[in-house]
Formats: structure tokens, sequence, C-alpha cells
DNA sequence: AATAATAGTTATACTTTTGTAACCATTTAT
DNA sequence: ATAAATGGTTACAAAAGTATAACTATTATT
């Protein structure tokens, strides 16, 4: 670790620090002025929209939501009947969480909508930068994805009282 | 508008929706436990560290928070001896803050601090994505920063009551 | 000079998220 | 077979953020 690297690093955390708002903006604000559901139950549908199939635990190690949290989202979301329950048939323990046909479809629709202030925005971006802006929320997501998911071992190395 | 576009912009939003509470799990955990500091405190302070001054109602705008609420958030700053009320000389309802040398120090040392955990991660990340991360967010930032400030009448543009 | 508009604060109620602890059902370990 | 661990739910408290309205001080408008 050089001092260039950390350097790095600083202004990695930096960018990031100022871009959290910035996404509250775009995303928490609009999603209540469209749907009756919580900024929660986005992210929750994002991470589905990922992994076909997640268990209660799972999805609040990935999202750091705790455990009674998450049981209160997908309420929500069964409520809406946009995801289901399925129950595991190697541990009846474990609830396995998955997209109903309506989530995709009201998610997709959710997704313009949310987008639809963000996407007067972008639209007005040329070309070249709509591709840079593609580019890079793929890259920062795929790269956080990776470090922020302890992939080895999702539930052990969760806090137990998630 | 093409097809492609279309399409490309529903996927950065799906991105960003993915983004978001992999940021939160990085910031707001951390900031908890190193500092009395709110997240909104620590967003206020990287703001200002790009902007050496700005007026309560700029903060809100650009952060798109509800005025009360940067007048609660700036207090706490100033507790803390991080900021400092500024009267403006030309209009004395202004009132602009910036950071103090203290300020400048102590958000150093949290943004390290917060960096600690994500440190060990971004660390195990080989020199050619870690240039990518850095390249990403930085484009991330600056474009959304663009799109999402309303540049030209930053105050006129916000909701009143904010 | 009177009125309207702006910047910021105070007060209050509400939503969302976070954090604990206790609990049940089921599985694993001994 | 009993005890311990795990996955999930319930209940409750606390923190953080959001939304509104009323208010003061100051500036701009007429």
């Amino acid at each position: 670790m050089n001092d260039i690297e950390s350097v790095s690093i600083d202004k990695i955390i930096e960018n990031l620090i100022y871009l959290h708002p910035l996404l509250s903006k775009s995303l928490t604000r609009s999603i209540r002025a469209k749907t009756n559901l919580n900024p929660g139950c986005l992210y929750i549908l994002g991470m589905l929209s990922k992994n076909e199939i997640l268990s209660m635990s799972e999805i609040g190690c990935k999202l750091s939501m705790p455990k009674p949290h998450v049981t209160g989202q997908v309420d929500k979301l069964i409520a809406e009947e946009m995801v289901e329950r399925l129950f595991d048939p190697h541990d009846r323990r474990i609830i396995n969480i998955h997209m109903t046909e309506k989530g995709m479809e009201d998610f997709k629709t959710i997704k313009q909508d949310i987008s639809k202030d963000m996407r007067e925005r972008i639209e007005k971006l040329d070309k070249q930068k709509l591709d840079v802006l593609f580019d890079s929320t793929q890259q920062v997501r795929d790269i956080l994805s990776e470090i922020m998911t302890d992939s080895h071992s999702p539930l052990t190395s969760c806090n137990k009282n998630q």
C-alpha cells in the first residue's frame, strides 16, 4: 500500500460521501411520490432483481438491514403481491423470497417512474457522457458489490442480531 | 432519444438503486461508531469541502435537506467547532457556513476512520480495479453533480419550505 | 411608509430506519 | 435424547430524516 493508493482511497471515500445524498435525492424522493413503498422495499427489489432467490437473512445481510426490518419490508412487498415466500424443502426454518411476475413488471414501472425526474436530466447529457455514466455506475456497482458482500460466508459474517 | 439510450438509462437507474444501500452500509454505519455526528452532518461536511462557503439555504438545496433540518445539523457541527457562521456583509439575513481548520482536520480523520472498514476491502483490490473504482466514482460524482444540481438558480428552484 | 418576499429559526408531528430482547420452530451437535 | 445453534417473527425503544406551520429579522417592492 503506497501513498498514491492511500490518497486514491481517500478520494474514493470522499466521492462516495458526496454521492450518497445525491442518490437519496433522486431515489428516495420519487419513490414516495410514485408508490406506497418505502425506499427499503426498493432496495430489496433491486437486490432480488439480481439474485433470483434470497432468504430473509441473506437480504438483511446484503443490505445491512436488521432482520426485523426485513420482515416488515417483505410483508409490505407481499401485500403488494410483488414477492412471495417460498418454503425451503431442505430446511424448513428458511424462508426464501423471490419476485413474482407482477413484482417484476411493477418494479420496471417503478424504475421508470423514479427515473422520470432524472431521465429528463440524463437525457440532456450528450451521448458520450451517457456512455461514461453507464459504464462508471456499472463499475462502481460491480466493485462495491464485490468488496462489500462478504462472499465466502455471507450469513455468519453478519451481526447475529440482524 | 432512441431505444438503446432508453435501455441504458434504465440500467443506470438500476445500478443507482443497487448502489445506494451499499453506500449506506459503508458510510452511515461507521460514522455512528466513530463520531457523535449524524450522517447528515457528514454530507454537509462533504459539500462544504467542495464549496468553501455556503449559505444555510444553499446547503439545504444542494443536499435536498429541509431547512429546519439544516439548522439542526449545522448546530451540531458548530458545537463540534467544525464549522462556523459568517454573517454576510451584504445581506444580514444570510448566514454563511464554512469549515474551520479543526473541521477540515476532523473531516480528514473521519474519512479515514470511515474508510477503515472499507479500506481493508479496497486494499484487496488489485491496482487496476482500484484505478477503475477511482475513475468511475469520480465520473459518477461529476455527472450526477452536474445534472442533479439546478445550477442556474439553485435557490429559487428549491422548494420554498426547504 | 406600507407591503411583500426572503433567510433562517423554532416547534411539532410523522415516517423511516436502526437496535435490542424475547420468543417459536427447526436443525445441528453432543 | 438433550442441549445448542440457526432462521425468522414479534414487540418495543431510540435515532435519523421529512414535512409543515408559525415566527423573527432583514431586504426588496410598490
